[in-house]
DNA sequence: CTGTTAGCGCCTTCAT
DNA sequence: ATGAAGGCGCTAACAG
């Protein structure tokens, strides 16, 4: 590969014109510019991105972190990734999906900083050591969630308004005239998980309900939504009967309970109502009864969350911001007003 | 930020004891290590990636090279990521997506080379100057799909066996009895829509139908495929009342279909057979009828994709391989002999 | 086992 | 408008 100096004698200049050149940081003559455009492509030189990196101090990069062990982008993550890459492309930034396993980021060889300008970090638990580190490092970065405690205030987020939404959802099957109603809660250590269930239970202090029961359970992420969501139909609806409604965190396994349903010979909404965080992986309107969702908007959340990460790298003020993107309820067919029910099994 | 000369002064060592106790690259005491990392930890020292990588030339990242214009990740990439995301994860590599507006790329000051081992192209389209300049230059890459001409025999590539795929299900219909098939094929500039239409005639001819009257649609990428299944349906289905089945290009051209049978009156599989070539972004299953499909495996292509690039990248001799990736037919309820048909527009 | 000396390829003063 | 020299932070080759 040619380097700059390679062009240089070739064109008869200096390095420093190659490179002003290129970087057109200042100016350079007509005649000269263009010998030196024509060597270059005579060589097939192009400047060297890591050593301009290393000079400049800058990569224009960002990184997408995401936990190590379980990689695995679903649907949210896909609308996110869109939502990311349009601001980066709008700004000629590009983005790395800075994955590395556990322990191979333990190992002393590789303790080495990334080569990103900041970084995005996804599904933030509490004790969460890479706020902790990026944060020590005065490195800027941006989280998408509710940041764990320490970093509540100092940390810039991105997050959906999961209290609100659980409220909200909840309040609608209330509304209906449902009271026994069960909650598929996220996998219980997640910050999200916390916040829905507030608004959960709010939903029913505010309502005057709050000796009324509530169901939860939480999601296992060691098998598919799907099979969780039936295996969970299962035994909930047959423990408590009386469930006339359903919450899940995710459209999946709003799918479980139509297939046991199904096998129950139950049939939504009249015997339950079924309403749905979506991330968007269902073609909600596809199925039969069509499922109401409260529907996340993953690309919204992506974009804001660039955006809030280009504007500490470009902006010299810091100023911590916490942006709200609003989780919105889709009517649709699953849900209806408690009516009649034999479960028959 | 502190850099090796720091640590080494702080510990009264040379900058090679520094970064040979991180890189572990020659034996060095256990005490001296010892001081050292302490050292390095009270300075909150991290070696930096880019000065590394600058030095050693590798920076252990992998770019996924997307065409430009229109970045937005479907269900397929997203398969296909995940694919590639695992077997980096295994090798300790990270994944770059590169997707640059083509602009950027043609301002001089930004014709840099790219801060990647080696590259995997997506979405090769004829005279592909992604392809020729990685190769003129040298990097690493692997082709997704088929290769351009120039480029057939020259560049690794993972592809799906198309022709045979789509010849597969063009018989499969053929033996239920069908004579009018309509093809949706892909758009017409892509090599897989070359290569799907050639089976789906091989299939006519082996048949002794050469005779046959084909008809062939394409893609249109201005509007959404359900749209575009949706109006195909409406236009062809009328003009040629005489076709008893589809094969479509993906699952939500499918879905397209299945609306505007709904709205026609025609019942699947009875009126109308459909086979898909699915990505997985429907849940064939949980369509009503369930969907048949020829379904593509986006994480093994992704996967056999990374294996090949990092081949080239450890591997000193040089193999140009071509991997298959095999399309599998699922049969479900969407297909049935040609029955009888009316329509009722 | 450790230190010294050159680079890696670019950018950035400071000159002229 | 251009050149010369030094530096970004690290690794590599040679020395002992």
């Amino acid at each position: 590969m040619p380097t700059i100096n390679d062009v240089a004698k070739a064109a008869g200049v200096s390095k420093s014109t190659v490179s002003n050149v290129f970087s057109q940081k200042r100016p350079i003559s007509q005649e000269v510019r263009e010998r030196v455009l024509a060597v270059a492509k005579e060589l097939n030189y192009r400047p060297n991105y890591l050593a301009r990196s290393l000079a400049i101090k800058e990569t224009k990069i960002i990184g997408l972190n995401m936990i190590g062990e379980k990689i695995k982008f679903n649907q949210f993550h896909l609308s996110f990734i869109n939502g990311v890459l349009n601001e980066c492309y709008q700004n000629d930034y590009r983005l790395l999906i800075n994955t590395l396993s556990d322990d191979y980021k333990q190992q002393v060889i590789n303790l080495s900083s990334d080569p990103t300008d900041g970084e995005i970090i996804l599904n933030p638990s509490r004790e969460d050591a890479r706020i902790q580190e990026l944060f020590e490092n005065n490195i800027p970065l941006v989280v998408v969630g509710r940041p764990p405690k320490p970093f509540e205030d100092t940390v810039p987020s991105v997050d959906n308004n999961n209290s609100p939404a659980a409220q909200q959802a909840t309040e609608y099957l209330l509304s209906l005239g449902h009271r026994h109603i069960l909650f598929c809660n996220a996998p219980k250590k997640r910050t999200v998980s916390i916040d829905r269930e507030k608004g959960y239970e709010y939903a029913f202090s505010q309502a005057g309900l709050s000796e009324h029961p509530t169901y939860i359970t939480y999601r296992d992420e060691t098998i598919t939504s799907i099979e969780f969501g039936y295996q969970t139909a299962m035994t909930m609806l047959h423990k408590h009967p009386e469930i006339s409604a359903v919450i899940t965190d995710n459209d999946k396994v709003a799918l479980g309970f139509y297939r046991a349903c199904n096998e129950l010979g139950l049939s939504i909404p009249e015997d339950l109502s079924v309403i749905a965080f979506s991330d968007g992986s269902m073609y909600s309107n596809e199925l039969t009864p069509t499922l109401t969702s409260m529907t996340l908007n993953g690309e919204t959340l992506g974009l804001e969350a660039t955006k809030l990460l280009l504007e500490q790298l470009t902006k010299t003020e810091k100023v911590i911001k916490r942006v709200m993107v609003q989780i919105k309820l889709h009517e649709r067919e699953s849900c209806a007003p408690p009516g009649l029910k034999g479960l028959k099994n």
